[in-house]
RNA sequence: GGGUGAUUGGCUCAGUUGGUUAGAGCAUCUGCCUUACAAGCAGAGGGUCAUAGGUUCGAGUCCUAUAUCACCCACCA
């Protein structure tokens, strides 16, 4: 039997391994219809914060309601190598050591990054266990293991050859701690103090000079021209002249160009092609030379004169006092500007000319852009307004930068040998070539994740069946990162969406609405919630608190709210077990009205509930199910079946309706409804996980019982009012004009009960076919005079309202007539109590 | 500069294609240890749905402005 109190630790012990030696995750029943979801990998550095938590109990929930619901269901698990974030881990735990990244070399730094994948790996197999979650490990995949580099280098080699991938020198953003180039998403921007330097570039051969204002006066090494408005009124004769670069002393050009604008600053820009893309550009139309001034590391080269090797920031400051010393420096303007800072690294960073690897996008994107005006085709948000997300992002996108100057991660299928380049599968033939250094972005693999998982370049059977997925959950966060990407690449490889649902969730967030972030210190650890709560109380309030895509604010108080619920359930559970341990098979006949009460809201309840399941609205089925469990079944069935609970039809109807209600319930808390179900006396299959979802019965709803014993449940709930409204005690006495004992026994009316009337004060409860006259000696004080009154007056102001209503020609003649009809039938009502409440 | 979302009782949130008196949970107040559950039961109070217009017989819901907040993208010499 089970304890007085629900006790997660108990509950969930043994449960997970259980499930999992019985095979019950596995897929590849080919009698079933295959349903399927990719889960998203991730990053095997660290462990798994409250959004995973959020985000994989989602998809439990889905790919559980869809077992029971008799789909072959594949839950693809996996992680991400996450080529910078692991690397810059693992760089640092080196560090720590006293070991440096390139004097361990190659070969020996990915030893370390496997050992640290291995160690991380296994912390998130322990939690995903501990979360529940129902995923096929024979199926786990690795970005980096041997199918996926396949994959990535069919994919590269492919692209290359269509011309869409290509080798090119640009500005990119440069990471001068993990020395690396980055993508533009992975550049964060924030907002920091600096300021703009005003400078004199004195013009050749005269006391004149032209007023520069600029925030990094370090690059000055690399001008090679200042640029002005060509339709500027102020500079528009000097161009074509020179101007003395400051300290360098060399002449350069001024030139006029439309990237100078006159409403801006002074109006004049210095032009720095090897350290601005706006600058480059510049360049690239004036022909101008590029000089690199800085070091990959972030110090200045031999480029910079006096301050070669010197930190970039250290150089701007000993620049400015020899600039100040000079009398070239006008005056020092503070402003808060925003600077792009790397995501992982969090350094600032280096707009850096480099010759790189890029996509190029415009054939891609627009695949995606046309797909998604195919109904058939498209990927469907939920909710929808995300799809506007990835429609933005891809109409408005510039080229890829994919190589990375890692190790860790993809190694590039390009190989060089003087000037040749070979880009293949393989390494070319002959003597002298040279693999290139770097790696791939990661998102190179990710985005490969759905069929690449599933065996694709090869035709696996896997692939053949599962692919294209069925749904794929994810934040909002990263819809372009990834989302976008996989699409892309989905649709260039295999012709198919890589899903046909994207279920977006939001962010969690603190009590206050602020991000989780480690520099905060406000995250919260969900195996500490699952210690302390337990996993499905977890599940079920973070997947049903809030509505589709809308943010989380975590609230320990409700999670604490949620154990309540779960602790109702498991009590309900304990009083139908104690009660049905001679019953021997479920029988719904020789049914009361209470019986037939509860089956009816039953029915409509899994109607509501399968349908918000089908929507991925699960707030929504928790409205549903949280008011059938707690109002209709606990506060309401259960009092009423203690009456009958010796007989069959009550007991059956007890465990019928106990049984679909863990059902319901077993793909958000897996461990608590498995657990009771083991209790059951009866049972349809050896697991809850593995048993049939409750189905709609039209058969079951019962509509004269469900009038009356609703009409029964407001009676007593109105007499329970007069009675403590009025603070009637208990030896009042009551004339009734029915004979119903469900209501004599919920009230314990019998020893209460006379015949006549009585000549004391009295009180009436009545709903359509109840009547009940208290009689209670009692004074009417002034307040039950005055609650009378309101009463008298609220019911003045709605008559008054119904009656205007109803005679309004156009109201009656537009609106639905059932409508119509309502309303009379309710100003009758309010009619006759108010004539009642008079007397 | 472009875009998205939010604004509903003290707090956190629901609210389907417009349709009875706008719903929950938590908190508050009152009374109960009634043998499933006091982490519970039985009741109660509390909202001019951000503001101003408009459409409509009827608006929390649709339209147009405005305000405040949050987020995303781009730019920032």
């Amino acid at each position: 039997m089970l304890d007085k109190k629900y006790n997660p630790k108990e509950v969930e012990k043994d449960r997970y391994n259980n499930w999992f030696n019985h095979h019950y995750f596995e897929c590849g029943d080919t009698s079933k219809k295959p349903y399927s979801i990719v889960i998203p990998p991730p990053n095997v550095t660290g462990k798994l914060h409250l959004g995973h938590a959020w985000d994989t109990a989602l998809q439990d929930i889905i790919i559980r309601f869809k077992r029971m619901q008799g789909y072959d269901c594949l839950w693809l698990p996996g992680v991400d190598h996450a080529a910078i974030a692991t690397e810059a881990k693992v760089v640092a735990k080196l560090k720590k050591n006293n070991i440096d990244k390139y004097e361990l070399g190659r070969d020996k730094f990915l030893n370390e990054c496997f050992k640290w994948t291995d160690e991380h790996k296994n912390i998130i197999h322990e939690q995903w266990a501990k979360l529940g979650l129902s995923i096929d490990l024979t199926k786990e995949r690795f970005t980096l293991d041997d199918g996926l580099a396949k994959a990535v280098k069919y994919v590269f080699v492919d692209l290359y050859n269509k011309g869409l991938i290509y080798r090119g020198e640009k500005i990119i953003n440069w990471d001068p701690l993990a020395q690396t180039a980055l993508s533009n998403e992975e550049v964060i921007y924030k907002d920091v103090e600096g300021a703009f330097y005003h400078l004199k570039y004195y013009l050749e051969n005269s006391e004149e000079y032209l007023e520069v204002a600029t925030t990094r006066p370090e690059t000055l090494f690399g001008d090679t021209a200042v640029a002005v408005n060509p339709s500027d009124e102020r500079y528009k004769d000097l161009i074509g002249k020179n101007v003395i670069l400051p300290i360098v002393g060399k002449l350069i050009p001024i030139i006029g160009d439309e990237h100078a604008d006159p409403e801006f600053g002074t109006g004049v820009v210095k032009i720095t092609p090897a350290h601005d893309p706006n600058d480059f550009e510049v360049g690239l139309r004036h022909d101008l030379e590029r000089i690199i001034v800085i070091n990959p590391d972030g110090t200045m080269n031999e480029n910079a004169g006096k301050y070669n090797g010197q930190d970039r920031f250290l150089c701007r400051e000993n620049l400015i006092k020899d600039l100040e010393k000079a009398g070239l420096l006008i005056k020092i303007e503070k402003i808060i500007h925003s600077v792009g800072h790397s995501e992982r690294t969090d350094v600032m960073v280096e707009p850096y000319l480099s010759l790189q690897w890029f996509v190029d996008m415009q054939h891609l994107a627009k695949q995606v852009l046309d797909n998604q005006k195919n109904k058939e085709t498209k990927v469907n948000f939920v909710p929808t307004r995300f799809e506007k997300i990835m429609n933005n992002w891809m109409s408005d996108c510039h080229d890829w930068c994919i190589s990375r100057q890692l190790w860790w991660g993809h190694r590039i299928p390009a190989w060089y040998k003087n000037d040749e380049v070979y880009v293949g599968i393989n390494p070319p033939e002959g003597e002298g070539w040279h693999q290139d250094e770097d790696v791939l972005d990661t998102w190179f693999s990710s985005a490969l994740w759905p069929f690449a998982t599933m065996g694709w370049p090869d035709k696996t059977d896997l692939y053949a069946r599962y692919f294209p997925t069925n749904v794929l959950v994810t934040g909002y966060d990263i819809i372009f990162f990834w989302v976008c990407r996989m699409t892309f690449q989905s649709l260039e490889f295999t012709k198919n969406r890589p899903f046909e649902y994207c279920l977006v969730h939001g962010l969690i967030r603190d009590k206050e609405g602020r991000k989780m972030s480690k520099s905060l210190g406000n995250g919260i650890d969900p195996m500490d919630m699952i210690d302390e709560y337990g996993a499905d109380a977890l599940r079920y309030y973070l997947t049903t608190s809030t509505a589709p895509g809308a943010d989380l604010r975590f609230d320990e108080e409700k999670l604490k709210s949620t154990w309540n619920f779960i602790n109702k359930l498991w009590n309900a559970s304990r009083f139908v077990l104690m009660n049905i341990e001679s019953i021997k098979e479920i029988k719904l006949e020789n049914l009361n009205a209470a019986d037939k009460w509860i089956l009816t809201k039953l029915n409509k309840t899994i109607k509501e509930v399968t349908k918000c399941m089908e929507k991925f609205e699960f707030n929504n089925v928790n409205a549903s199910i949280y008011t059938f469990i707690w109002n209709d079944f606990c506060d309401n069935y259960i009092e009423m079946a203690k009456f009958s609970i010796d007989e069959n039809n009550t007991k059956s109807t007890l465990l019928y309706t106990l049984t679909c209600i863990l059902k319901m319930l077993h793909p958000f808390m897996p461990y608590v409804t498995d657990a009771i179900y083991e209790y059951l006396p009866i049972k349809d299959a050896e697991n809850i996980m593995i048993s049939s979802y409750p189905v709609f019965d039209k058969k079951q709803l019962f509509k004269e019982e469900e009038e009356k014993i609703n009409e029964i449940i407001d009676f007593i709930k109105n007499y329970r009012t007069v009675i403590k409204e009025n603070n009637i005690a208990s030896n009042y006495q009551v004339k009734i004009n029915f004979k119903e004992n469900l209501i004599n026994k919920m009230l314990k009316l019998e020893d209460k009960i006379i015949a006549n009337e009585l000549d004391i004060t009295k009180f009436k409860v009545s709903t359509k076919n109840y009547e009940a006259i208290i009689y209670y000696e009692k004074e009417i004080t002034e307040e039950d005079l005055a609650s009378i009154n309101k009463r008298i007056n609220e019911l003045e102001q709605s008559i008054l309202k119904r009656e205007n209503l109803l005679n309004n020609a156009n109201f009656v003649n537009k609106a639905p007539k059932d409508l119509v009809e309502k309303e009379k039938i309710k100003l009758q009502e309010e009619k006759e109590e108010l004539t009642k409440l008079k007397s």
